[in-house]
RNA sequence: CGGGAUGUGGCGCAGUUUGGUUAGCGCGCAGCGUUCGGGACGCUGAGGCCCCGGGUUCAAAUCCCGGCAUCCCGACCA
């Protein structure tokens, strides 16, 4: 049973003595699982009084906030920045915050993690032991004590609970064990933009999973991923898991879970017609057939081009089209030059070259070029005499010749055969996906979306447990490192995705889970209604009903455009007109969609149990 | 880190080009009155280190120099 059915509410203050906004508690009687109509699961009986609340919702929009997520949770009072990337959460927000959480908490609970505290300020010296101090580099804020001890304020939590549990467990009976917080992040990202969306200072729930063996952290990874779609479900996100590249955090299988969006920061690939969907980064295609141009087509033309090192600008001046052209990007590999071979509108996927070679891969720099002045850049062409490695991908498989750099600036080649005029030493799926390439599993068109990364779970290995000691005994006596899954959800990042998907020209429409409030009472001017409104205010609250009360002096249309605003799930507007024929309004707001309700029902219908 | 833009009451903005009274408008806020089912109206009022520091000048929100902050675009694809 959560915490706050024995007096501790969602916002997890202990509702001792109550502030005259803080009303009739009673919530004793709405047991968990009793789900309600529109009614939240955590509603706990709360009445804020409008006139009380701290909120001032704007008219205009903030002139920083581009997308509708930021304008709209600024503009109702729920966010309100403090610094770049750093944001105060105010009543309201705070209260969809502590929804959130708390989905977020029920589900983990469920799955059997345990739930911690780890701290936010963190040893950097734990970092330099895992090699992370170094990998992270600029994006941690650092940090000194008054014996100049260095610190970072906490990234992610790797190194401090694999510490953690390497000192306090050691057997194999102990294992499998998961430990999780839902705490405060920092990042100092390159670029903080979209509000909450992308900010420096974040709230995340990170869970740690701890195995004797690989099996067991399947079991673990999937009761995690099983507990994340629970999660995206009941806030009422549109979401796609995707097969993702695994980044700083290390480790082999991870998979993100994308908020679909067109304002997203990333894309990712999925197919129509199974079940493959993965990150750009990750996505691959099936092998393309084709077939090369014919042996007889004319021989190779040098072309003058002079400072024409684009694709586009190439293009351009030859008067045809990307596709036509052959890119060369240059990587070095174990201090070996390479060449990966992608026609003129593809890119290369930097993460399936890597793949290819047991050294890693890195494409060169202007700074190499600098150096290197034998590197024609912008003009190498698939024949580089000093390449070692040419791996093309199959799209260069196409049935015309092609054009590409002359090996000499300022010149290009036209005419280029494949098999006859140049020939790679490799084959393989190097380009990034792009739409309409054949599925890798069943070879159906590939689609490309944009997303919101709301979630992101890892099959981590043993790299932290290996660094860090975390090691067990098994039943021969013999010592093995633990194995080790992570799994990640941006809490306040969630917010911003769900706005993102639930609103429109008028303001946010929460689903019922996240509202702050699960009735939004209006009290239209007159003392009649102002009493009626009062009375169904407190017996809304006695039955467990969160009502924000807007009982305030003010005109009918700033009330009306403030619910919208807000986005509260349901409207009730106690008026006049109603009351003489013995009804209030209902509202909804996702939908508009209105009914009246005789007023000796409200209670009984509102609260969902008529 | 590179490029662009902005910084003026709580919010949105004008004024800066061409220096010159008590720095202005809308929203919001306070008071009074009329209004009252979709962001009303009238009158009155409070609230400003014009981002910061230096300089030029009789005089700086305005010109010059140097910082800082915020937002946008880009940040190895040849």
């Amino acid at each position: 049973m959560p915490a706050f059915w024995s007096g501790i509410n969602p916002t997890g203050f202990i509702e001792i003595e109550r502030s005259p906004c803080f009303r009739a508690p009673a919530a004793s009687h709405i047991g968990p699982g009793d789900r309600i109509g529109s009614l939240s699961e955590m509603a706990t009986g709360r009445v804020m009084r409008m006139s009380e609340l701290f909120l001032r919702t704007l008219r205009d929009d903030p002139a920083d906030a581009e997308l509708d997520s930021h304008r709209l949770l600024v503009r109702g009072g729920f966010v309100r920045r403090v610094a770049s990337g750093v944001y105060s959460w105010l009543p309201l927000g705070n209260l969809v915050l502590r929804k959130v959480e708390q989905i977020v908490r029920e589900e983990m609970d469920a799955a059997g993690a345990q739930e911690t505290v780890l701290p936010i300020i963190q040893p950097l010296e734990l970092w330099e032991r895992s090699g992370r101090d170094a990998a992270y580099g600029p994006m941690m804020f650092r940090l000194q004590d008054r014996k100049e001890t260095r610190f970072c304020l906490a990234p992610t939590a790797e190194e401090v609970v694999t510490t953690l549990v390497a000192a306090e467990y050691s057997s194999y009976r102990d294992l499998p064990l998961n430990l999780y917080q839902i705490n405060w992040k920092y990042r100092d990202e390159l670029r903080p933009r979209f509000g909450v969306l992308r900010s420096r200072e974040f709230l995340m729930k990170d869970a740690y999973s701890f195995d004797a063996d690989l099996d067991g952290l399947q079991t673990s990874y999937d009761a995690m991923y099983a507990a994340y779609q629970k999660v995206f479900t009941r806030c009422g996100l549109t979401f796609r898991s995707v097969k993702a590249q695994s980044g700083e955090i290390g480790g082999d299988t991870s998979q993100e879970f994308m908020a679909v969006a067109a304002v997203g920061e990333d894309a990712f690939v999925w197919c129509e017609s199974c079940d493959y969907a993965a990150n750009t980064e990750a996505a691959t295609k099936q092998e393309l057939a084709g077939s090369p141009a014919p042996d007889d087509a004319p021989a190779p033309e040098r072309l003058h081009t002079p400072d024409l090192p684009g694709i586009e600008g190439v293009a351009k001046h030859l008067k045809t089209k990307p596709n036509r052209l052959l890119k060369s990007i240059a990587f070095d590999v174990d201090g070996e030059l390479g060449l990966a071979i992608v026609p003129g509108d593809r890119e290369v996927n930097e993460f399936a070259l890597d793949a290819l070679f047991d050294h890693e891969v890195r494409l060169l720099t202007d700074a190499d070029f600098a150096a290197r002045p034998e590197l024609p850049k912008g003009y190498i062409g698939p024949d580089f005499p000093g390449a070692k490695y040419v791996v093309a991908d199959s799209s260069v498989r196409a049935p015309h010749p092609w054009i590409t750099g002359a090996n000499e600036i300022d010149h290009h080649v036209r005419g280029l055969v494949l098999g006859r005029d140049f020939t790679p030493t490799q084959w393989a799926e190097i380009a990034v996906v792009a739409p309409g390439d054949p599925c890798p599993r069943c070879g159906a068109p590939l689609r490309i979306d944009r997303g919101i990364e709301v979630g992101h779970v890892f099959q981590l290995g043993t790299k932290y447990t290996e660094a860090l000691g975390a090691h067990y005994t098994d039943d021969n006596g013999d010592q093995h490192p633990m194995v080790m899954g992570c799994y990640g959800i941006g809490v306040t990042r969630i917010i911003a995705a769900v706005v993102e998907e639930h609103h429109d020209e008028h303001g946010i429409a929460w689903p019922a889970a996240l509202a702050p409030f699960d009735v939004h009472l209006i009290a239209m001017p007159g003392d009649e209604t102002l009493a009626a409104a009062e009375e169904l205010a407190e017996k809304l609250g006695a039955a467990g009903v969160d009502v924000l009360f807007d009982e305030r002096e003010t005109r009918p249309g700033v009330k009306f455009a403030d619910a919208d605003l807000l986005g509260v799930p349901v409207q009730v507007i106690v008026g006049a007109k109603g009351l003489a024929r013995g009804v209030v309004e209902r509202k909804r707001r996702a939908t508009g969609e209105r009914d009246e309700i005789p007023v000796a029902d409200a209670v009984t219908v509102l609260a969902g149990r008529s």
